[in-house]
DNA sequence: ATATGTGAAGCTATTCACAGCG
DNA sequence: CGCTGTGAATAGCTTCACATAT
């Protein structure tokens, strides 16, 4: 897959790692912060600890924009802000289409933080009748009949999938079709799309057995439970001491054909 | 906490990679699905399609767990759903509380994903007078005045954080007081705690930043665009094509110390 | 003086490719 | 012969540590 050849030699070819990207967003929320607050500069320490990484990681990524920085000094946040943003691809509007108005798709359609950042709630989809012209977060839920519709005439590329697990992939394929290329999917399935559509997964109950995982760890320290098969020692890698880290850095690769 | 040094040193060290934690609830859902249609068994290639992953990195997650496999043949469905949930703790129950009952709070006490895998809804809390006795969900809602006795009452050590986030920390450092040791978190903060306890972060804004990095990227093949500032070429990294890839591959790992 | 920016080193994770077992 | 299990190779990410700029 990939396929994509290294194309570009020299003259620092763009290319952010993915790691890095996904941080910028937790610098930008820092930052934001620190203007509101009216500070003028700030250096990466303190960056860092504001946004829970540490400074080296953090200059590191800031690299990877460019020499934002002053030596001596640190950051101007201001300039900071904007230059992340643009990144981000912030500076410009993101019309997005929740499908699914249940539960989450509701508290997702009220969620504050959306509109604040560059993104746009352009339509609610839901496949239930009842709920079609119900506002929602002010917003009139629309019938799924229309989704292709709204899509265009909206020109939306990002779409978030609130639906129940069976009805994702249809959905999703429909939004694909309809020129939807990023996905951010919230029912607990794997989504196949083709090539050069995103999907980003979120996943409750992902997240919640991993801690399960680290939580049971914590306990087996030394007190061998369970009733379990013959398994042998239970030695407790150690140390797993604790990162005091945060965010699904759950991870989740790789290509599905089918 | 924490500490601990190498502590065994032979004997197959356990010490299963974080990205290999992160992958079994996948690979353990799709299992579940096998299992439900009574199918038997199941060869690499074919659960690494059913979870999103290639069959290499399915094995070599597999390897660390033991050799749970049948050459020439592939894998017990039934057996390896029990190894999975044994090596994720879901063998046992996890009392939840569930912090924070706005639209969101609610939505995830209404997931059902939640109960079925191990996962047991112990209390809502929520700080709104009004809302105490409420039922939601089933659940009745209670007051944060008796975070420390409903963590103790009902041995939690498991917190899921779904207040605005200027209250998250606050609600964070009560949780951890009073004995939760793993959180997740749906508040817009970094939150700071003490070493041997987890935060995950499950963050909306985030993901669509990411997911609006990668689009600007799909648009800006060959197509100028944006006022911006003095930037040079604009590259792109090539065939970022797409890996049909999903999930929070987010990743924000490694230590931080304050 | 002070804090950035970055090569180089060290880790972790993924992929390859094939030996080995059923 | 097929498919697992795994060393070895590769790629990617993080941390170190210091030269460099203000």
């Amino acid at each position: 897959m990939a396929t994509g050849r290294t194309h570009r030699p020299a003259t620092r070819s763009r290319g952010i790692p993915e790691a890095t990207v996904a941080r910028l967003p937790l610098y930008l929320r820092a930052l934001t912060a620190l203007s509101e607050r009216s500070v003028p500069t700030v250096s990466s320490e303190e960056l860092a600890a504001a946004a829970g990484v540490n400074s080296a990681k953090l200059r590191k990524d800031f690299s990877y924009l460019g020499s934002y920085g002053t030596r001596g000094v640190g950051y101007d946040v201001e300039y900071l802000v904007y230059q992340i943003s643009r990144e981000l691809g912030l500076t410009q509007d993101w019309p997005v289409v929740i499908v699914g108005i249940g539960n989450l798709g509701a508290a997702l359609a009220n969620y504050g933080g959306f509109a604040s950042r560059g993104f746009r709630v352009a339509a609610l989809i839901d496949a239930d009748p009842a709920m079609a012209g119900k506002p929602v977060a002010g917003i009139p839920v629309q019938h799924t009949d229309d989704l292709e519709k709204i899509i265009r005439d909206n020109g939306v590329s990002i779409g978030v999938i609130a639906t129940p697990a069976g009805a994702a992939q249809q959905v999703c394929d429909r939004l694909v079709a309809a020129g939807v290329t990023s996905i951010l999917n919230f029912a607990p399935t794997v989504l196949s799309v083709p090539d050069g559509v995103d999907v980003r997964k979120v996943d409750l109950s992902i997240e919640l057995q991993i801690l399960a995982f680290h939580e049971q760890r914590k306990a087996g320290e030394e007190t061998a439970m369970e009733t379990a098969v013959g398994d042998a020692a239970l030695p407790v890698a150690a140390t797993r001491g604790d990162s005091t880290e945060q965010g699904p850095d759950g991870d989740v690769p790789a290509v599905m054909p089918a």
